[in-house]
DNA sequence: CAACTAATTTAGAATTATTCTAAAAAATAT
DNA sequence: ATATTTTTTAGAATAATTCTAAATTAGTTG
């Protein structure tokens, strides 16, 4: 079986695993997201990818699949930036990097840092998540010694 | 001396240590933000609010002056809304609780959490900050019992 | 398969937050 | 006062996202 059908089958089934039906839009953008390693894009960056690659597909598709696949729990939102969301493919625990000016974020394994003395969280209510973003910014190249 | 104008004076040598002009506009919004106690506004908000108060200010204006006291470091930028900023009126170190599904903010102070085993900054960038968001959904009254 | 039903996709309009533009107004300096 | 610089503003523009309602497609049933 070449690579091409490997990816075919592995987003079909995921599709099917959490119930979503394999439309040809579907099937072309879980291959999009999940055939390499892991990343973070925005829905205009994929729709960017898909048009490249001859699918052709709404950007209102690729909208209502990103937030679908967010809801069935194979992608995760992040919210980092003004006006613009990134979906993040790798949904296990972990936090980022966030060079501030551009558009790039690396992952930090979720081992990689340890949040200690959470308070509890107040009443009624329980913690659905905890975000740990590490904004950079570019370190002077050296200061000038002061006058 | 008046409550009132012990705002005005606070608001009016806020502005002058940051360099900034005293307008009629930006003194209004400084009295709106720092009077109290510390809080988390939108711009849309902060506005609906001086208009209340029966103080002209444009939209664009609300909008450049939290920038500007953003630059000046007497207000920070809280990323954790998709497609809405807010400005927070404490910029000592702190995180946050965030309400999902709301709008709601809540301060941790500091020293409440703390975050450890921090991976060093990759080469030639350094951290600018570092954002704990921690997520609250509301809590299930109780679970019925599995049939 | 054919017919049916329910889910999905889509173009395009609409909405929302935010930024921009360029002209008028206000603040400061001379 | 006059001149210079900064600020404000209305309104237009932009960008990301969502909505609407009609057309298409997928899954199901006879
Ligand atoms: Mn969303
Ligand atoms: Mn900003
Ligand atoms: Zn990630
Ligand atoms: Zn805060």
């Amino acid at each position: 079986m070449t690579d091409k059908q490997k990816a075919s089958e592995a987003a079909r089934e995921r599709l099917r695993a959490v119930g979503l039906r394999p439309t040809r839009q579907r099937l072309a953008l879980a291959k999009l997201l999940f055939a390499g390693p892991h990343r973070h894009v925005s829905a205009e960056q994929l729709h960017g990818e898909a048009l490249r690659k001859k699918v052709r597909v709404s950007l209102a598709t690729v909208y209502n699949t990103l937030h679908q696949f967010t809801e069935a729990g194979i992608l995760r939102e992040l919210v980092i930036d003004p006006g613009r969301s990134y979906f993040d493919t790798n949904v296990t625990h972990h936090h980022h990097f966030f060079f501030e000016g551009s558009t790039r974020l690396r992952d930090i394994p979720g081992e990689g840092v340890e949040v200690k003395r959470l308070p509890a969280a107040p009443e009624g209510t329980e913690v659905a998540r905890v975000d740990v973003i590490i904004r950079l910014k570019d370190s002077p190249k050296r200061r000038k010694r002061s006058s």
